[in-house]
DNA sequence: AAAAGAGTGTGTAATAATTACACAAAGTAA
DNA sequence: TTACTTTGTGTAATTATTACACACTCTTTT
């Protein structure tokens, strides 16, 4: 950042008492929490307690905090709310809408985190919090909606092209799970034969040479998914395609 | 946003006021403007007027003023800076660190913009403000050098998926000036048959029935993108694949 | 114990996409 | 007129994608 047409050299004094003098906005970060059970993509929301928006739902979030970096801020909302640590989380980007928050300029920075349900750790305390069902997710609170389709198209777009649908399955999984996680995530079918060779000749799933169990039918292999091997091996071109 | 544990419904008052009170941090925007001349990818810079950085260059980037959308802002600073409106613009992301700017807390919400040097209307007043070959830049101000390679990055990825390239082209270009583009911002070497394939099987360019002038050899013939077509016919699933 | 049900595991043929690669033609400059 | 530079074009080999069927294993039902 930089001041138009100023051409003498700023002291460091001169410049933080520039920044105090700057305009300055609230900051929230707002979470788009992913997770993956019976087959479905879920998301999790809260019930808003604003009167405006009259119990709608909305996503979680928090201010941004004096000392505190985005991303940082944006891992102690999911530490508080969902109780675990080292999640998988990205940023996506900021809603800055000078309208979109009825209380005042409010300018957020949207992240979205992908979790294992099935985590020992996950608690979910307040019962003003839900999973739905991505496909039953509409009218949001504030911008919420908009914010929410571009995380999930974010994810739909970076789970095809990097390995992060892992983060949302057990350590252990069988193809189908792994299969039924990319139909819930794309919503779309699959050919279950070709997801198979797919991601075979990928080659970064680990055979534990273990089956399911509790299965009313034939049990599935389960494998693990070998990241050292995928950061060695990942691709770098793409090539030219739209 | 929302506050955590909060059981009853707030009026609009109590959440306007609520916003009153929130912490504040001042909010700029910074372009990463990007210009394609002599087969060269620049990016359009400016020199830090902080003694800290003692003249190294830093990105076009302003405040955001109190009602002004990010979007808005991310506008005016290119109009300032280089006259041309109705430029490509894609927001990348919010950078937030809470030290990277020496005056204080300042978050920033990154832009890159492509625009056609050859336009007409073109103007560069300020003469602290060069352009630079994207090879050759290194050390910026700030966590400058940061934002501009993820904005790169993202330029690079995007090129690949979407038809902004043609934004830095002149409205009739050869295949040629097309590849050098692919070429300069890729950073690498194309097969030249398999390029021209490639743009001939996609479909999207006409033929303008028109070649160029003014170069040392034989001249090519000079194409249009079609975005008509384009929107008609584009891609939705690319594939698995990392 | 046998049969029905449900999902696993596997391969191939057809099509489409990508890669590597060479030569004649059209213009300019000397 | 010759040398130089860049355009325009095609094919064969390889790789990736798609569509598709049947035998096997385990569970549940009768």
């Amino acid at each position: 950042m930089k001041e138009l047409s100023n051409n003498h050299v700023k002291s460091l004094k001169a410049v933080q008492s520039e920044v105090q003098s700057y305009n300055k906005v609230a900051l929230s970060i707002d979470c788009v929490i992913f997770g993956f059970e019976e087959n479905k993509l879920k998301v999790l929301l809260i019930r808003s307690d604003m009167k405006k928006f009259h119990s709608r739902w909305s996503l979680l979030g928090d201010l941004l905090n004096p000392n505190e970096d985005l991303d940082e801020a944006a891992y102690r909302i999911l530490k508080q709310r969902t109780g675990l640590d080292d999640l998988f989380l990205e940023q996506v980007q900021a809603f800055g809408k000078v309208s979109r928050h009825p209380g005042g300029r409010v300018v957020t920075v949207a992240y979205y985190s992908l979790i294992n349900v099935l985590n020992h750790k996950l608690r979910i305390l307040d019962n003003e919090i839900h999973w739905h069902d991505v496909t039953a997710v509409k009218d949001l609170a504030f911008d919420h909606q908009n914010i929410y389709e571009t995380c999930l198209k974010r994810l739909q777009k970076r789970v095809q092209e990097h390995p992060l649908g892992f983060s949302l399955l057990p350590n252990k999984f069988s193809l189908r799970e792994l299969q039924n996680l990319y139909e819930a995530i794309l919503g779309i079918k699959l050919d279950r034969r070709n997801f198979r060779k797919k991601f075979f000749s990928m080659d970064f799933l680990v055979d534990l040479e273990e089956i399911e169990t509790d299965v009313p039918h034939r049990p599935g292999k389960l494998y693990q998914f070998d990241y050292e091997k995928y950061e060695k091996n990942k691709k770098k071109w793409s090539g030219i395609d739209f």
